[in-house]
DNA sequence: AGTGTTACTATCAAATTGAAACGAACGATA
DNA sequence: TATCGTTCGTTTCAATTTGATAGTAACACT
């Protein structure tokens, strides 16, 4: 695919696609999010070349889902963290979960809870403003005018 | 990746990842949501090579969020249509377009009103039982037991 | 008879991926 | 001191995927 054209594009999902168009980008943000942080961490819990990790968290940094920090200097040792901006693709990984559950939800899945009161999540994109549920009023497209 | 071990991780997002985690699937999707149904309209919608869409439809055909329905017998002429499990992927790309405003942003952007009463959609996460937005409250991570 | 439309398939070069081995910098152990 | 183990990668190279271009099949229209 080429970036150049997506990155102009004036759809906000094309926008995302460069990098959360990506199978392991999206485990790699998805084990970031339960905590691991370290090149090993990675590579064992996703079966995943050494190459592609390498890349895959050098994209993920240039991006600004992730940020390198040392935590020692002899050795000199990276770990990669969250930023904002990672963090705030948490709802993108829960809707994706949600809908592995409801359609490839065959045999034992992990569950989430709410850690405070012991509810099991369930998680749904709504409009904020109306409240509705995505998908259940009908949706009106706006194209930019052209600059 | 190896699909075989990823049908059966008992991660919901890995399970999903298997067609999600790929840029012209989702663009598809996109389209697919926004009304277009046939191999031309998708492939000019997109730029894509036609050996490509001719994949992508056919594994999210495969994998049951399209499919497939004649619409002219002579000639023969098929078109592409969401299914329900093709229809409720639109809160997924809606997150995804939600992040892609927030941390993409630059430039004209498409936009997106309730039909109804005329304002602009602005999709959040939320547990549905608890109310609060994904991401505010802490989660519990629960593994299935070994079967 | 010739042109246009739609939905592809065929071919092939280029880019990406993945497996396996190797390396550098250290710390711990014998 | 020698060797082993850990961490975070790089190197190499074969296999797979990709994307660009061209071609095909079945018709409809003029």
């Amino acid at each position: 695919m080429d970036n150049e054209i997506i990155c102009n594009d004036p759809c906000p999902i094309a926008r995302s696609v460069a990098f959360a168009g990506d199978a392991w980008s999206l485990l790699i943000l998805r084990d970031a999010h339960a905590g691991l942080t370290r090149f090993d961490q990675f590579r064992k819990s996703l079966g995943i070349a050494p190459t592609m990790l390498t890349r895959r968290l050098a994209t993920l940094t240039e991006e600004g889902l992730l940020e390198k920090r040392r935590y020692s200097e002899h050795p000199p040792r990276e770990e990669y963290l969250l930023t904002a901006a990672g963090r705030d693709f948490l709802p993108v990984l829960f809707m994706i979960g949600a809908w592995g559950r409801q359609y490839r939800g065959g045999g034992k899945l992990v569950r989430f809870f709410d850690a405070e009161n012991g509810t099991e999540i369930k998680a749904i994109a709504v409009d904020e403003v109306t409240g509705a549920k995505i998908g259940t009023r009908p949706i009106r497209t706006v194209m930019p005018e052209e600059s």
